[in-house]
DNA sequence: AAACTAGAAGTTGTCAGACAACTACGCCAA
DNA sequence: TTGGCGTAGTTGTCTGACAACTTCTAGTTT
């Protein structure tokens, strides 16, 4: 539908590579361009970014091949940022959330920093306890500029992503910051998740940046160990 | 150096885009082709892998980008498999090891489905505790197949990152997928860390693959939170 | 003087065709 | 059987061109 090869092109070979089994040549780039329906070269650049992904493997003089089942992998992982409700629903999993709190307060310091904003900024902060089968796995907290979510913005069924809330009234996003860390549940944090005080939880503080790397949103992740399997693709360093 | 356009290419367009300050466009298309001594199209896949990245950004019109000091981050976060020891020594950090163990051993039931070989196979181990200001912060532990790293393949002065020793030998490595959680340190573990039983670590747990998506090693590293800061950078999902 | 419009210049997006470098495979000869 | 060689097929790179889009300027109108 779209008018822009490239795009239309990326959306086409990524169907190509992920319904061709690990291992095997894809057809030759002259054929390829012709059947998509663009130049060599543009079917070029986009290989290359496939390739800058590790999705495929091209060599010189044999061919290029897809080379593995990364995808799956890719999905759980955390290279791609989407909200734990979206990642549950692709995995078919039950979550349902619960002690969703949404409020606005002034900065403090800590906020003011995070976000990039003068102390006593007017924020909102949201947040929410994720249960899988009734039991708590994960609180999350939200805090972002009032100016960029108001409370009164957020629909009657909102259902406590703000990630969700923000794409779908289509905000230019771009990247999330996440330090990853393990901590002992604090005494907020232990209430909310029916744990005991100090319990080991996977912690991640990240920061949501916008394309114009615009600091749009902090939030602060707390997950009960052994419901979610988060993982990492690293790539070895040169 | 290298007879292989695209590869000089890449480094240096990397350095040109370092040295570029965020925000700043860079020179058009012909101009830099003809800086660099290539071909407009050889210069745009190598754009392409860059944009794929996301440290530039190009608008058709108007030019071409830098996007950001997302170099410092990136560098300091998971995207890139290093050791410890490259790690530290990037950022200027003092670290040394202690208590360096290399076994050899078999397989048992969970290395053996981590290493994809059956159980009973010949594996190497290797342990080792690392220090920051004489203190424990890492506990590190590497298992792999005797047939790809033997105990008396190690050097003497051998310091205890297996990866180090497999890039040097030219082992053909390419990723690595980290499982991250948090745990209360077993009683091996904590002995090791000097600390108390059930005191929270952060943990990886990864496996590392080489070009042909074989299992080369897979190793558990046990983190005390607070002296490695790891990040991850996300791209917010479609 | 201010605001709007048309145009020109510059930039990225895409295309077509060509040749070079390399690989895989089969054929032929020893 | 084995070794070498040539040929077809594939990716790597280059050249030149035009289209689409953005930005700024200069002129025109209000």
């Amino acid at each position: 539908m779209s008018n822009f090869p490239f795009q239309r092109l990326q959306v086409d070979l990524a169907a190509l590579i992920a319904r061709t089994p690990a291992g095997q040549r894809l057809p030759s780039e002259p054929e390829l361009a012709k059947q998509l329906g663009v130049s060599r070269a543009t079917l070029r650049e986009a290989m290359r970014a496939f390739e800058t992904q590790g999705l495929i493997r091209r060599r010189q003089g044999s061919g290029t091949f897809v080379v593995g089942k990364m995808r799956g992998l890719l999905d759980n992982g955390l290279e791609v940022l989407e909200s734990l409700e979206t990642m549950a629903k692709r995995l078919g999993l039950e979550v349902s959330v619960s002690d969703l709190s949404v409020e606005s307060l002034p900065a403090d310091d800590d906020a003011a920093t995070a976000l990039g904003v003068p102390s006593g900024t007017p924020l909102t902060r949201v947040r929410r306890v994720v249960r899988a089968d009734g039991r708590p796995v994960a609180y999350l907290v939200d805090i972002l500029p009032e100016a960029i979510l108001h409370v009164e913005d957020l629909p009657v069924d909102f259902h406590g992503s703000v990630l969700d809330f923000l794409l779908d009234r289509g905000d230019p996003l771009r990247t999330s910051r996440a330090n990853v860390s393990a901590i002992g549940g604090t005494a907020e944090v232990a209430k909310a998740l029916e744990i005991q005080r100090g319990d080991v939880l996977l912690h991640f503080y990240s920061q949501l940046f916008d394309e114009e790397n615009r600091i749009v949103d902090y939030s602060l992740s707390y997950f009960i160990p052994g419901y979610f399997h988060f993982h990492i693709m690293r790539r070895v360093g040169a």
